[in-house]
DNA sequence: GAAAAGCCTGAAGTGGCTTCAGGGTCAAGG
DNA sequence: CCTTGACCCTGAAGCCACTTCAGGCTTTTC
């Protein structure tokens, strides 16, 4: 299986899966006399288990972390747990960022209901005025 | 005000203020005889607003238009109103996206109460098989 | 007069790719 | 046999929003 297969197979896109193989994510794979990288299923398995992590929002250096762990299959999984407590709370934060961040542009939003001239449009004088009270706080 | 006032005055590390200057985001200061940077207390209100902008999740591309716009004080706010909603639906989607995943990375979590084997760790287990059942769907 | 604190510049590094420039390889069609 | 087109190769640069680094100048303080 060369490489244009191996993309459209798993959706992801030949240089992704080149850069991966840079990266030592993926195996270096077996070339053809023309050099053309040639893939096994083992490496399909192994780039869905990337875009899976990847998926989960965990960085390659983590991934890199879980594809070590896989390959010493008689040690503790102490750190996929950790890992994963830790990610939990990452995404948890990022979300009650988001939140509060989805309140403050509705509110701001609010402040121009149809479009009106620059100087008077409320976005930009409380965008302006918000600034300054976050001048005021610090 | 030199630049290591302007940084402390407004949280923004030196090094920032300095790109921002790069990026034609903030006017150019004036300098003193031995080529230190000299701020006005306008340099400091376009630093917050930028600042201000950029914790609403706004791109420097987004803040560079906003200050085109306040520049203008005589157009429409149109522009304005577009950014703000396209911003919305960006954070409404990215907070609906962060919700799945905290989903599955806690129904993830529940596969290994307490830490064994990695041949035998539910996460790992479900990892891979998570992966090859992403693959079936595709 | 010397150390310390503050400032300067230009370049490179970060992550996770994507894009680009400039090629080589291989199967099918004329 | 040759050309077209699909496919593949490499190394380098670009993206964003900074941060870090290397190496040096200026000003203040003891
Ligand atoms: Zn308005
Ligand atoms: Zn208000
Ligand atoms: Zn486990
Ligand atoms: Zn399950």
């Amino acid at each position: 299986m060369q490489i244009g297969e191996l993309a459209r197979s798993t959706g992801v896109k030949i240089e992704t899966i080149r850069y991966y193989e840079r990266e030592q994510l993926l195996p270096v794979p077996q070339r053809t006399d023309g050099n053309y990288r040639l893939y096994s299923p083992r490496h399909v398995e192994q780039l869905r288990f990337i875009r899976y992590c990847r998926s989960l929002d965990m960085s390659l250096e983590e991934v890199r972390i879980l594809i070590g762990v896989l390959d010493t299959p008689s040690g503790s999984c102490q750190t996929v747990n950790a890992l994963l407590d830790e990610k939990i709370v990452e995404v948890d934060a990022r979300v009650n960022e988001l939140h509060k961040l989805q309140d403050q542009l509705r509110q701001l939003r609010g402040h121009c209901q149809q479009p009106d001239e620059v100087k008077t449009c409320g976005i930009l004088m409380e965008l302006n005025r918000s600034a300054g009270i976050d001048k005021a706080q610090i």
